[in-house]
DNA sequence: ACAATGACTTAGAAACTCAGTA
DNA sequence: TACTGAGTTTCTAAGTCATTGT
């Protein structure tokens, strides 16, 4: 790879020397770039950071790459990636950092007023532009979201917002328009206009397109780094939230509430004593304050108004801060496989105590968190979705069988039987249907201690109720120093991720690509391990519909394929259908560059709707003129010969076979979220060990911000396997 | 003791981008 | 040569857990 030849070249082991930070605090400040002036060296510096695309085509057609001329973007790159923080020499600890610099945080634009008005009683109502702002934050509310798409969270998030909607106007305004009665109220015109800006937005021309772009990377130069240390690292969120309304999820009863607009006033910027310190961007203001605490990673804080926490700025995921926990995350729960035996033994020797109900609690609590990978579900408030975890569990959340009838024992399979229903984190569903059973003689031991712990009370108390996650934490630190609840989620997604995982002999003969769908299924194994759900979006279901479709009329088609290859059989060539003139396309593509033309000469705003109205119609005609092709796509457009027909068939054959195939792997992946396990969960040196002894690109497993993120993890030899190394067992 | 807070990880949805394709 | 849909990135909410405050 190019990468290696280059590496002498970047800057001194990824250090950014003394000299040139100091030279640049002259300048501009913390900045990774050399601009000195704002408008000038624009045009100069775009073809630069454009070279990139360039350069990778090139080096993908075989020729040689550029080393000489390689791009800012590329530069900053190499100089992140050449420090390997993973041999460096450790900080004390609890210290963070030595030194830090940073550019602050981007802000908002103000609110423009757009003038549109909403309705009240069908009548126009003339608002502040802070009013006309909220409304707004309604208007674009998406109407079949999960917010206002489901009648028990509209319910709650109208009247938050209409509750501070009506007292704004009180404050603002002697007179609240007569505006009582959120039914009357009709945002329709605002939801219009800002359908309107968005289709403008669609419809831009390509240079103001660019425009955009250019200015989104001008931010992220400006923004997106930091110096940690003399050493450049990408920053995460640099930009300010917008204001807007608190979109909760699941029950959550503050949706709705609206999420004020947060200024340099309440922000706090942390960052080293002898850096410079980022002028605040917005023109009469100033930061709330500054310090220099190096005990925690964050370049920025400020308190949310809606569920008053802090919330910080912080380095990307691919920076060493954020690498550095990764990896000690991945290092404990390997410490924690070299002392499952004895941890499993602790627990299961706890479960059927008798005397002790704490420790019968906290044993059962750990097979729950081990076997069935819940959270720690800690203690949630009345501003809060009521969902829970482990320890939060109440008697309503379990089904038990039935009673058995008059003492007759063992009924059948479902004796040992629980349904497990409940909301966990961000509101998913947890629904499973436990036989314990089928775990042995500890997992029925595990169902009688829930009868017992639920004996007598009510479908809302706890099942645990002497336990908190600080009691069971406290119990779990004393088995093994640092382990936590969560632990047991990372060390057994990791160990099933490896478990699951085929070898070489498995593999032998298969193509790279059976091979990254060996990997995903054992992906999805560790996604389902961990309840890691997403809701299928209205999208995916008619995306899917669409599949069904085409597959039914590629069945048809073939089916008359093989009509066809009977009649050639008994000569009946003229009853054959073949083709007929496509003039459907032609019309459509007229209609296109029509549209097209209108559109370039649009200057006023409602000829760009026009416009983009007529682009409209012209991508209706074009729909329909392929579905007219797709539908005869099969047909010759003479007669054609029986070879002709037979290699028709089978082409047909295949794509059958593989959409097929599509449609089951879409299904079946519809509702489980890979990502999540892949990105939180599984250990990425089992992956990058298991790419090297299977010889798959690394880069058909992990896309190029996880291989940023789990640089660390690249070096891995293909025998490196997840078992603890270091620090024996207790 | 235990409630509140602060810092950080984990999470799914939404927005965006880009490659395959008609 | 624009479209579409899959894949990726961004966004920010919602957890965990140790520390701090009362």
């Amino acid at each position: 790879m190019s990468e290696s030849e280059e590496e002498e070249e970047s800057e001194e082991d990824g250090r950014v020397t003394k000299k040139k930070v100091s030279a640049k605090k002259k300048t501009k400040g913390a900045v990774p770039k050399k601009t000195t002036t704002k408008a000038a060296p624009k045009t100069k510096r775009k073809p630069a950071l454009k070279s990139k695309k360039p350069t990778v085509k090139k080096e993908a057609k075989g020729e040689l790459p550029k080393t000489a001329l390689s791009s800012k973007a590329v530069r900053i790159e190499q100089a992140m990636k050449a420090f390997k923080w993973w041999d460096q020499e450790p900080l004390p600890q609890g210290i963070q950092w030595r030194a830090l610099e940073h550019n602050g945080i981007f802000f908002p634009p103000d609110y423009v007023p757009h003038g549109v008005k909403m309705l009240y009683d069908g009548k126009e109502v003339e608002l502040p532009s802070d009013l006309e702002e909220v409304a707004t934050f309604f208007a674009s509310m998406p109407p079949d979201g999960p917010q206002l798409g489901h009648p028990d969270t509209r319910k709650i998030f109208v009247k938050n917002f209409f509750g501070q909607f009506k007292e704004m106007l009180k404050d603002k305004l002697e007179d609240d328009l007569g505006i009582k009665d959120f039914d009357k109220c009709d945002f329709s015109p605002i939801r219009a206009h800002l359908e309107t800006q968005k289709m403008i937005k669609k419809a831009a021309t390509v240079e103001e397109k660019a425009l955009v772009k250019a200015g989104k990377e001008e931010r992220q130069d400006h923004y997106g780094y930091a110096i940690v240390d003399g050493r450049i690292e990408k920053v995460g969120n640099f930009n300010m939230e917008p204001p807007g309304l608190f979109r909760g999820r699941g029950m959550h009863p503050l949706m709705g509430m609206i999420k004020e607009r947060c200024l340099p006033e309440n922000i706090i910027v942390n960052l080293g004593p002898d850096a410079r310190v980022p002028p605040c961007p917005l023109p009469g203001h100033a930061w709330d304050r500054v310090q220099h605490d190096n005990k925690v990673t964050w370049l920025a804080s400020w308190k949310e108004n809606v569920l008053n926490g802090v919330k910080y700025v912080m380095l990307a995921a691919s920076s060493s801060f954020k690498g550095k926990s990764d990896m000690e995350k991945y290092d404990k729960a390997a410490r924690l496989k070299q002392c499952i035996g004895r941890i499993r033994r602790d627990y299961e020797g706890n479960l059927g105590k008798k005397a002790d109900r704490e420790a019968k609690q906290i044993a059962t609590a750990m097979w729950i968190i081990d076997k069935l990978a819940l959270r720690v579900g800690g203690e949630k408030g009345e501003d809060e979705a009521d969902t829970v975890g482990c320890c939060s569990l109440r008697l309503e959340h379990l089904r038990f069988p039935p009673p058995l009838e008059d003492g007759g024992e063992s009924s059948g399979a479902k004796q040992y039987e629980i349904e497990l229903e409940f909301l966990g984190k961000d509101s998913m569903l947890f629904k499973q249907t436990i036989d314990f059973a089928s775990y042995g003689e500890n997992g029925k031991q595990v169902f009688k201690n829930l009868r017992h712990f639920v004996k007598d009370k009510k479908p809302e108390q706890d099942v645990f109720e002497m336990l908190t996650p600080s009691v069971l934490n406290a119990h779990l630190g004393s088995l093994m120093p640092g382990l936590s609840a969560k632990v047991f989620r990372t060390y057994n997604a990791s160990e099933t991720l490896q478990n699951e995982l085929p070898t070489v002999e498995d593999l032998a003969g298969m193509s790279v690509g059976d091979k990254v769908v060996a990997y995903n299924d054992a992906n999805r194994k560790v996604a389902i391990l961990c309840n890691h759900q997403r809701t299928v979006t209205k999208t995916m279901e008619t995306a899917l519909g669409n599949l069904q479709e085409r597959l039914q009329l590629l069945k048809d088609q073939k089916k008359e394929l093989l009509g066809q290859k009977e009649l050639l059989k008994s000569g009946k060539t003229n009853k054959i259908r073949t083709r007929k003139d496509d003039v459907l396309t032609d019309k459509a593509v007229k209609a296109m560059d029509k549209a097209e033309d209108l559109r370039k000469k649009a200057a006023t705003p409602e000829e760009k709707i026009k416009a983009s109205h007529a682009l409209d119609e012209a991508k209706e005609l074009k729909r329909q003129a392929q579905a007219a092709k797709a539908k005869d796509a099969h047909l010759f457009a003479r007669p054609p010969t029986k070879e002709q027909v037979d290699r028709k068939i089978e082409q047909w054959r295949e794509k059958i076979t593989k959409l097929e195939l599509d449609i089951r792997n879409k299904d079946e992946n519809k509702e489980v979220a890979l990502g999540t396990s892949k990105i939180n969960y599984m250990d990425p040196r089992i992956s990058v060990a298991w790419c090297k002894r299977v010889e798959v690109p690394i880069e058909r497993i992990f896309a190029k911000t996880l291989r940023d993120k789990f640089v660390w993890a690249m070096g891995v030899p293909p025998s490196w396997r997840f078992e603890g190394t270091s620090k024996p067992e207790m």
